[in-house]
DNA sequence: TATGAATGAGCCTTCATTCAT
DNA sequence: AATGAATGAAGGCTCATTCAT
């Protein structure tokens, strides 16, 4: 009675399909397989989620809110000089993604299952920092002007960003099995792509 | 007989197939749908192609061929400077990926499906053109050592590379129905898109 | 709800499946068939059985045990002749083929269907009761030592009996058609050759 | 081209397919695989005998041919002793199971798939020669007056004599496996029950 | 809260068969 | 004589879901 350490069912459920859902994809994930493995009948799951799609909706949205969390959660970093800020925000960005590696697949994932999960993604996406964008806008232009940066929009600047972060983790999976690497080797890996990545955006706005 | 402008149904077949999978996903397409759409029996799809998974299999063949084809045919660049061959391969890479834009999405989903496609993977990678990667290794210490590029490795250069290229096409079908980009703006992003990593990846290499 | 007399559907399904697999043979019948003969949703044949083969196996193995069962528990028969415990042992048989007439055709069929089956069937022949068996041959050699038999091996002995006892069984679908039996002639059959069968035994074994 | 040795195909797909019905039985023995071994297109096995089911009665047709012929062609054997005669009667039969050793186990099979069979066997049976049973008849009666063999009616010494000799080739199949007898063993085992089951027979009509 | 029973829909696959060539 | 293409039907099986308890 105890396999889940007092936790309840309903929380069980939860835990399990993420993982499962994580794994194997949603449509690969059985309401059976999740149930076998919360060790509790099939018709549970509907009892607390009504239906699969639904479950997977509410972990979704729970994922979705850790991965977006750090970055609404930015304040304005003062006086820091723009490039620090950066490496902040590169860092952080990594650091989140590196708690929550298998979202990025996730989200290619299911968003491509269901595209109606894009409307709420554009509505996420509207409740970023709009401050901390334009903090940093100011901040660029000051430094191009100055001539400390080459001439580049922070779009551009914060895609790369996304690019480079994301895709180490994307692409993970297949690297670590391709390459063969152990456990130790890939969280190397990982470690020092942090520090490249910043040291490569940082590097290619200079002038 | 002209629905399908003279090709044979072996052929539509495959055309119907790669589409649907591209939209849906492996999983959530059926042999029925396919069908449908190619507008013959269902088990004429078994006749040519044995197998669901066989016919994926076929589909990612000849995608995997066209991806690599590119990267594997590069031959030596003769006596070109370091940052050129270097602009060459980042361009080379992004025409590849603009003329299959949905490869990546593809690999993505279906290595996570079948990861025994991981060994194939990884052999077809074994056939890439190693005498290149050791002339460009060669001439990236070269220009090290005449202090022309910072000290970087030639595996995180490729990385970062790889990363800046297919992370745009893979965040594409999302960025473009977030951001409603029309057709025309699509494909300016895109275009601008491999200037920018050309100068992002050029630019941070300096010393 | 009174179709199955109040029975529960899983016993039902096991009825009319060992029905008409012994009518039909395996191949023959289909999950839909025996859904549809029971009443029921096909999906609850693999609700309770998981798979068509395992529902046969299920059958098959009760049988198989209704079969052996009475061989299993013949203990030894202390003092009499061995010509009575023969007879005994003969009638025993026979008696239970009457009572599971279909099992040897079953048997038959199903273990050309898989012969995998055959390896249980090893284990369970084993499971023999031994004792009894050199009981009776000692007591059959003795009787030779004494020229009440004839020089025979029990191997033999009892191929015999098997081969005459089950014979019947398993032709008598066929001779009841061919010669046009009313089933009081079938019957008056089958119990007129168990005494055949019993008289011919004894006498074969004369010296 | 060659590979029928000049057969013609529509013998090569009559052979092949006897093979595989006897083998794993009419249902599981599909035209696909006949033709894969025939080296041939599916379609043909249809061009030359319309339906799987007719192909399946041209070999049993000649099968069934093939092992009453001996019985058919029984004459009168003249003025040898009864035991004699039955003697060679149980010899020929046997002789020609051994030839078609599969032939009792096919016929099971597929009587019970296609029970209108059975008017053929009927049919067939009522070509036997009348007039050797009437002779063999009138011998033992003559036998059982002169009180040199027991009380027995012709109907139960042949059935006796079927069952012997059929129950052999039966559960030849599965005795072998049971027991994992060699091949040699297995012949063996044939050719000492040929004998055996003489000296039952004779043995047991003894007075 | 939790479950066993039951179901309808759909899926992949196989098969025997037909037909034009 | 022989074949490749194509099909309708059926089969076994899985799945998400419902419902009475």
């Amino acid at each position: 009675m105890d396999i889940n350490n007092g936790q309840s069912m309903e929380q069980t459920i939860l835990e399990v399909a993420e993982r499962l859902f994580l794994e194997k994809g949603f449509a690969m994930t059985s309401t059976t397989e999740i149930a076998k493995e919360v060790g509790c009948n099939q018709a549970l799951i509907h009892y607390y989620y009504r239906t699969k799609d639904n479950l997977f909706n509410v972990i979704f949205e729970q994922k979705f809110q850790a991965l977006f969390k750090g970055l609404f959660e930015m304040k304005s970093m003062g006086d820091l000089k723009f490039q620090d800020k950066l490496r902040i925000i590169i860092e952080s960005h990594y650091d989140l993604l590196m708690k929550n590696p298998k979202i990025p697949t996730l989200m290619l994932n299911e968003l491509t299952r269901q595209p109606d999960q894009i409307r709420i993604l554009r509505e996420k996406l509207r409740a970023l920092p709009e401050e901390l964008f334009k903090e940093l806008n100011v901040d660029l232009q000051d430094e191009i002007k100055l001539g400390n940066v080459r001439e580049v929009s922070l779009t551009d600047l914060l895609i790369s960003v996304l690019s480079l972060n994301v895709a180490i983790f994307i692409m993970m999976p297949f690297v670590e099995k391709v390459l063969q690497l152990s456990e130790a080797q890939k969280e190397a890996l990982i470690a020092h792509r942090k520090a490249e990545n910043v040291e490569f955006i940082l590097r290619s706005i200079r002038p």
